[in-house]
DNA sequence: CAATTCTGCTTCATCGATTGAGCAAGCTTG
DNA sequence: CAAGCTTGCTCAATCGATGAAGCAGAATTG
C-alpha cells in the first residue's frame, strides 16, 4: 500500500485514523463530531486527531453516522420539475436554508408523474429523512399517509393536503392584484373597461383554481359582468394554448390573464402569428415571472411567487415541530415593469 | 403500541418483518433485495414477506445496506446554480438517467461559490458516493484530488479539467455555426458584411474562450477581418452588459453574438432603453437556448447545448469504468425560429 | 494517609442490512 | 439403507460511527 491515491485507495475511516494516531476510534469520533470537550478529550490530543484528519483526507462515513444516531438531520424535497424557473429556485433555496440549519437536504424530482412522486417519497424514507416537504405534490394526502406510517413528518409546499400542514402562494390575492392591475391599464391605455380573458392552467388544479377565484373577485369588486366564455383553463403548454386561441369562441379581448409562463409562450406565439398587428393593441399580465417575459413591451406586470418566504416557512413549521394541519399563504410578489427613461 | 401511524411509531425493519412473519431476518432481507432465488429462500415465504412488507410500509434503511455492502450504487453530482434552464436540465437528466442505471443520484447545489464547491464534493464522499460528477466546477483540479485520495471516481461536466475525464458542449463549432448564421443574415437581411460583436461571458472561462474562438474562426473562413474591440467579454449579467454597451468605443454593428441568455437580458433591456428603434434593424444569435428569447423577433437563432447528450456520455464513461482523462466534446444544437406561415 | 473526586482516556454494545457458512430434513442413487 | 445431494432455511460476523459505562492514575480533601 502507498500514498499514491487512486482506485486502489480505501477511504480512511476512524479506526485507520485511531491507530496512526496511537488511540482509540472512540477518541476520534469524538474529536471528529466536536464532542471532545463532553467527552473530556485534552485539547492537545485534539489537535493530533484532527490534524492527522486533514493529512489523510478524513470525511465521515455518513451512513455510519447516521445508521446510529437517533435523528438523521436529514430533510428530504421531492420537486417536480428542475427544469423551471420557480421550482427550480425552491430546490436551490431550499437547499441553502437547510444548511444553513444545519441540516442536509436531499432531493429528487418526480417528473410530474403521480406514480413516481410516491416512489420518491418512499427513496427519501430509505435515506431516514427526519422530515419530507412534499413540493407540487399531485397526491400530497397519500404521501402524508406513507410518511405517517413511517413516523416522519411531513410538509405540503405548493399544493395544499388535507393531512399535514401546507405552505402555498397566496394565489387569491395574486390573482385578484393583477386582474385589478391589467383592468386599470386596459382602461387607462386603451379605454377598453373589461372583462379580461383569463388563459392557461387546469381547472382541477388548486392553484388555478384559486387564480380564477381571485379574478372573478377582482372583476365583481368593479362590477365587471364575467361570462363564463372568458375563463379559459386550457392545460399549460404553449401548443394547447395556441390551440384553445384559435378555437375561441368569443371576439378576443384586449385584456388577458395569463396563468404561466409557459402558457404566455403559446400567448406570444399566437399573437404573433395570428394577429401581426397586436403590438401596443394589447395589456396583458401573467402569474408566475420570468425575467424575458417581463420585458415584453404589451405586458404590463408579472406575479412573482415569494420562494424565499416560502421556504423560510417551511422552515420555520420544520423548527417548530409540526404539529399544525393549517394551511399557510405566503403573499406574492408584483413585478411591474421598469418605467422606460424618457428618451433623448 | 398501536398501528396508529404517528409520530411514536418507529419505521419497520428486517428484523420486525421477521417476528411477525415468523422467519428470520437474513430471509426477509434477502426476499427484499431481490437475492432470495439465488439464496435458495421458497417463492412461498418470499410472496408472505413481500405483502407484509407492503402493509407494513417498509422502507430499506439506506445507511444500513450502503454501510455492509461494497458498492453503494450512489453517484453525486455538483451543479452550480438549479435556477436556470440549463443547470437544472442538467440537474433532472442526471437524475432520471441514473436511476434508469439503477443508481441513487445525490446532488448538491454550489451556488457558484469554488469554496462551497469543494465542501460539497466532500459532503457527496460523506455520502459514499461511487463516483462523483464535477459539473460547471471552476477548480476541477482540485475536486480531482480529494476524490484520488478517497479513491471515487471523478468526472468533469461543461468545464474540463486536466486530472479526470471531461464531458463538454463543442463550444467552439456551435460557436463557428452561429456565427456563420449570424453573418449570412446581416448580409441577406440588412446588407451588413460583419464584422459582428461577441458580448458577454468572462474571457478566462473556458467555455467562453472556446466561443470566441469559433467566433474568431468563422470571420477568418470568410475573410472578415475581426478588430479587438469587437469582443466584449464584459461578464454575463444583464447590468454589466448594459453598462458594457453604454461604454461602447465603437459604432454598434447590427450583427451581435451574444454568449449567454443572462446576457441576452442585459442586450435586450438596452436596445430597448438607448435605441428605441432597433426593432428589424438588428441581427444577432445567442449562445444557449431560452423559449421566451428564441421568441425574440431579430433573433436568427440560438445554440442549444446537448444536455441529453451530454449526460448520456456521462454514463457511458462511467458504466465504462473511467480510465482515461481524455475530453469529450458534445456537439450543440442549432435552433432557429420556425418561419412564420404566409399571412393571409 | 486513606478516601474521594477529577481527568483523560478505552471498551464494548449498538444501529439495520448483508452474506458466507452451516445445518436439518427430505430426496436420490447404487 | 447408507452415502450423498438438494432444498430451504438460520446463524453470526461485519460495515463505521457513536456514546454509556468503566477504569487507571493524578489531584484534592478531611
Amino acid at each position: 500500500m502507498t500514498d499514491t491515491p487512486g482506485p486502489g485507495r480505501k477511504r480512511p475511516t476512524i479506526y485507520d485514523l485511531a491507530t496512526l494516531a496511537g488511540t482509540s476510534p472512540s477518541a476520534v469520533s469524538a474529536v471528529l463530531n466536536g464532542s471532545w470537550k463532553k467527552r473530556r478529550i485534552s485539547e492537545k490530543l485534539a489537535d493530533r486527531i484532527t490534524a492527522l484528519a486533514g493529512e489523510q483526507g478524513y470525511a465521515v462515513n455518513i451512513q455510519a453516522s447516521v445508521l446510529r444516531r437517533e435523528r438523521s438531520n436529514i430533510v428530504g424535497m421531492i420537486v417536480p420539475k428542475y427544469d423551471n424557473r420557480y421550482f427550480g429556485a425552491m430546490a436551490e433555496r431550499f437547499e441553502a436554508v437547510a444548511r444553513a440549519h444545519g441540516m442536509f437536504p436531499v432531493m429528487t424530482c418526480t417528473q410530474r408523474d403521480p406514480e413516481l412522486e410516491f416512489e420518491a417519497a418512499r427513496a427519501l424514507l430509505s435515506y431516514q429523512v427526519d422530515c419530507l416537504v412534499a413540493n407540487g405534490a399531485t397526491d400530497p394526502d397519500r404521501i402524508a399517509d406513507l410518511c405517517a406510517a413511517a413516523g416522519v413528518r411531513v410538509l405540503n409546499l405548493d399544493l395544499p393536503g388535507s393531512k399535514a400542514a401546507s405552505v402555498t402562494s397566496d394565489n387569491f390575492a395574486g390573482a385578484q392584484t393583477i386582474t385589478h392591475l391589467i383592468l386599470d391599464r386596459c382602461r387607462d391605455d386603451l379605454g377598453y373597461p373589461g372583462p379580461l380573458l383569463f388563459i392557461g392552467g387546469r381547472a382541477s388544479d388548486h392553484n388555478t383554481a384559486e387564480r380564477i377565484r381571485g379574478f372573478r373577485t377582482a372583476h365583481a369588486e368593479r362590477g365587471i359582468a364575467l361570462p363564463e366564455t372568458h375563463i379559459l383553463a386550457c392545460g399549460y403548454s404553449p401548443d394547447k394554448t395556441e390551440r384553445a386561441l384559435d378555437d375561441l369562441p368569443i371576439a378576443l379581448p384586449p385584456g388577458l390573464f395569463v396563468n404561466s409562463t409557459i402558457t404566455l409562450e403559446g400567448v406570444v406565439g399566437w399573437l404573433n402569428r395570428a394577429v401581426p398587428d397586436h403590438a401596443g393593441r394589447m395589456r396583458y399580465g401573467c402569474f408566475d415571472y420570468d425575467s424575458f417575459a417581463a420585458q415584453l413591451p404589451d405586458n404590463v406586470g408579472m406575479i412573482e411567487q415569494d420562494v424565499d418566504g416560502m421556504i423560510a416557512k417551511v422552515f420555520e413549521l420544520i423548527e417548530g415541530g409540526i404539529d399544525t394541519k393549517d394551511h399557510f399563504r405566503v403573499p406574492c410578489i408584483l413585478r411591474t415593469p421598469a418605467p422606460l427613461p424618457a428618451r433623448s
